[in-house]
DNA sequence: CAAGTATACCTAGAGCCGCTAGGCATGGAC
DNA sequence: GTCCATGCCTAGCGGCTCTAGGTATACTTG
């Protein structure tokens, strides 16, 4: 299932939720989570930077996500997102609303 | 599962693959498309007439689609809309994508 | 110790797409 | 004859990814 390049737009409807649903296993930092959706699509989806960081900063700014700035074991600046109760439940959201698209997508693709 | 209202990302995510899903079932017009999107999701989606026509005019100029304009029953002129051979294979590769999100998705929520 | 690579963050501009908010035309109901 | 549903279309706005950069620092290798 490698490099099925989503369409931008299918990028921009999961980062969202994406980026939500990791913090929500716990705290992380920008560059780990581009490694982390790899892995998690099983090298299928590669995010760009460009794209990722705005899209962190809009979160930060909806107060769904919080970030701290602290110096790693590496003896690197990193800025670690932790997800808010408010991020919790636009999780929670997202993840209905993407459901519902799915099960609409699924019964057009099952009919015949 | 009445009224999600999904992002604009997420609806423009999903209008090319519901498109054309939709059509591959057999042909069909604009406003009964946008009818049948809200069955087919039980009412939880509502696409607007605004985005719908734009995306038909773009699948068509791309070739994924073909139009005629053909006299209803009803005495209405309608322009009906065929899925191409070329939309088919684009449908299978839009699926794919769909489905390789989607799994990472479910990876993402399912480990806590 | 110098140079290259990986790490780690950020942003401006372009292009694309849905949404809002209209417009136009016709058939059927009352 | 008036109103609603049908049926199609489009211009302008805002928002988001992508491209294509920039900056800085730790680690590796010769």
């Amino acid at each position: 299932m490698t490099n099925v390049l989503p369409s931008k737009e299918l990028v921009a409807a999961s980062s969202r939720p994406l980026v939500l649903a990791v913090l929500a296993r716990g705290e992380d930092y920008g560059y780990a989570l581009l490694r982390e959706v790899e892995r998690l699509s099983g090298g299928a989806l590669s995010w760009q930077e460009g794209m990722l960081y705005p899209v962190l900063h809009r979160l930060e700014r909806e107060g769904l996500i919080a970030s701290t700035w602290r110096v790693a074991e590496t003896g690197r600046r990193r800025k670690y997102y932790a997800i808010t109760k408010r991020g919790q439940e636009a999780l929670a959201a997202e993840r209905a609303t993407w459901e519902a698209v799915s099960a609409t997508l699924r019964n057009a693709w099952g009919a015949t």
